[in-house]
DNA sequence: CCTCCTATCAAGAATGATTCCTATTAGAGG
DNA sequence: CCTCTAATAGGAATCATTCTTGATAGGAGG
């Protein structure tokens, strides 16, 4: 009755994605570990990546430029990401869990988690443009 | 050099866009303006979305279920999103402009917006769910 | 009125990320 | 060993979105 069998290849999706501190999207992951697993699939990515987030061991930041991306870091943070360059930059956040006590009174549903990101151009790309 | 010009179907698309509390796909609002005009094409309705969006009329809510979804309510305030059926609810925000400002310090970018999303299980599904 | 010039548009092809399908493999437990 | 189940690769399929092309239309200036 085993529910989630370890699997070498998830372990590594996992460790890569902690060890990092961008937020990769799948194809990065792919290549990246390519060199330690010659014959990852893509599809093993996405379908570990989608179960690892599912069992909350990673997140989502959200598509950003057609692509989905994510984050091992679960601990509670916001995000700044570049229009231009896509790249995104943790945050820290101060604000306590008053939005996610609104949404849950206002709207009668269950938060399982509030994500708080920041759009704009970050400092190198700032320079490119001036 | 007229840089936009004025076009009915992109000025229907803002108006439906509006006049709605939900926060459609570009194919849902296809759909529904096809009825007005029924040689709109899905590429145009892409199109003066994206443009829409770039002039600041609009709003992106980020991809939900593989669709982009757009808000016609460019006054900020947070959303949250149904993980089961993709809804989507406007919730009022309480707090400043604190992580606006916070970014920018810590990252030296320039914010062009913040988006505060709450990702869960809306009331309806809840119960569909018990 | 007539003529450019430019923006808009439709239609469909092209792109590209993600998911689905199928056969194969490997590991755990008996 | 055997069996059963989950993991996997590979590639096909899907599907939202973008791009290309050619046609259309509206305004400015003659």
């Amino acid at each position: 009755m085993a529910i989630a069998r370890r699997s070498v290849k998830r372990e590594a999706i996992l460790a890569l994605l902690r060890s990092v501190t961008c937020h990769p999207s799948a194809e990065w992951l792919h290549a990246r570990l390519l060199t330690d697993f010659p014959d990852l699939s893509l599809g093993t990515v996405y379908r570990n990546l989608r179960q690892l987030a599912e069992e909350g061991l990673i997140v989502s930041v959200g598509v950003i430029g057609g692509q989905e991306r994510f984050d091992g870091n679960t601990a509670p943070h916001g995000h700044f990401v570049c229009r231009r360059c896509g790249a995104v930059t943790d945050v820290p956040l101060k604000g306590g869990r008053s939005f996610h006590r609104d949404v849950e009174r206002l709207t009668g549903g269950r938060v399982q988690d509030v994500e708080t990101t920041a759009y704009g151009l970050c400092a190198n790309c700032l320079d490119i443009r001036a």
